[in-house]
DNA sequence: TCAACGCATTGATTTTGAGCAATGAAGAGT
DNA sequence: ACTCTTCATTGCTCAAAATCAATGCGTTGA
């Protein structure tokens, strides 16, 4: 047990490949500093208002991002996935709570020392910032997605999106049987506080899509993409075809889903 | 005409307050890089996709941001006030239109400069990030009120939202009659853009809150609160009752709207 | 083995909001 | 004055989704 916590084998470059391009000496310094943490799914890691001082990356699994409002809603604002930054840099109290959505692994920072290493050095500095304007970029899509006025709209711009934005995560899509299957990540109950419907709207959307032949439901968090135009169609963002041919249906994936 | 083009008196930091503590030499710097640029109601400054060489703060007047889809539908996805930035610094094309909502003054710099200065100076660089930071709360919190699954309650959210975030704006919200009155500063059709929602029903949900006595519609773009707590609870967010009295019902404010 | 539980689904009913069309109301240009 | 335009509002119909209620279904735990 002494050996887990002198973290002999934390390799920051090989979790985060955003880091790889540091300097060595810097690298050293984030190997020396990081602190890997495993979180079982449900499990919280930080709630709105703590002073939580923590910087992390996810390395894997999926963090929920939501905000418990005083009436007991809980209103999902986002998914956080490998490679994805979460706490405050040289800033105020967590906004929101963070939780495990599924069994996740963590790659944790002091946030003192961290800001400190950060202000030494610009290159990470850049890294840092570049992945805030990412993050914008993702709320403002979930802007998008979330303004479409029908909740099979919603549906299928966020499935879409978890095939574009978090493609690259380990299972969550792949191929079975030749299809390209996307894993649902989280429960209906998420995505629907996440969608702004009702868990029960959202199952109806999900059956509707596969009754018209654009998904199939193999189990509540696996289905497989029939149709991809249509459901791009539906989504109402066309465009989205191009990228989802680009990055998606290329040889490169084919990994089976489990 | 000449004197015009030599920018003359411009001050940065007097427009820009969060960039009033930076050093002078830096300040000095900015002072000469910066260019004022006014632009007219529904003028267009970049289209989604546009290099847009431009890094610019709002000084006076409303952006909004927005992405139009193939099947001509206009997704608004954000509001930019005076003291916010826009443009992309060290990354690609832009994502999204900026078309000025109102009548609007910027302050704009030539992005290259802009860099070079934000790689020299790090309190620079910090403003930066703190601002992107705050631009990513702002898109959850629009988040959360897109999540309210009633054009009502997403309404009188964005009603909050213009309270609290939007409120240190001139003009935007003050007290007429000793009641507090906030400024809709964009057209129905915007707000119905933003909120996901049909231009009609935004027109419904405003009279049916009046109807229910928490607004009174003095103008289409000016609605008085006459009751804040239902506002809140319409909004789901009793939470901001709270941030609300602390910020707005102080005897600070009292400026009359016209 | 059997409850108990959480979660997804289905059914029935009511409310909400989209969709379309028409009417006002204010302003700009002629 | 008049037209033309833009924006907000209202009326109407019908589809969509909330709401309430109940059922299945797999897992956990006694």
């Amino acid at each position: 047990m002494a050996t887990m916590s002198r973290k002999p084998g934390i390799c920051v470059s090989r979790m985060i490949p955003e880091l790889a391009n540091l300097p060595e000496p810097i690298l050293a310094e984030l190997n020396a500093l990081g602190q890997m943490r495993k979180l079982a799914a449900g499990q919280l890691l930080a709630d709105a208002g703590d002073a939580f001082d923590t910087i992390g990356f996810v390395t894997d699994g999926i963090l929920r991002m939501q905000k418990t409002l005083p009436d007991g809603r809980q209103h999902v604002v986002g998914l956080l996935v490998s490679g994805d930054m979460f706490g405050r840099v040289f800033d105020g109290p967590m906004q929101f709570t963070l939780e495990a959505a599924t069994d996740c692994t963590l790659l944790n920072f002091r946030r003192g020392p961290f800001e400190a290493l950060l202000t030494r050095c610009p290159e990470l500095d850049r890294i840092i910032l570049l992945q805030f304007l990412s993050e914008i970029d993702r709320s403002r899509d979930w802007m998008i997605v979330l303004s479409n006025p029908r909740v099979r709209g919603r549906l299928a711009g966020f499935l879409l999106m978890l095939c574009t934005r978090f493609h690259k995560v380990e299972h969550l899509f792949g191929t079975m049987n030749g299809r390209l299957t996307i894993r649902v990540p989280i429960s209906r109950a998420d995505v629907s506080q996440l969608l702004g419907a009702r868990a029960e709207s959202i199952s109806r959307a999900f059956h509707a899509l596969a009754d018209d032949g654009i998904l199939d439901i193999i189990r509540p968090d696996l289905v497989a993409v029939l149709n991809m135009e249509d459901l791009a169609a539906e989504a109402g963002e066309p465009e989205l075809i191009d990228a989802i041919s680009d990055e998606i249906l290329t040889p490169a994936q084919g990994k089976a889903l489990h």
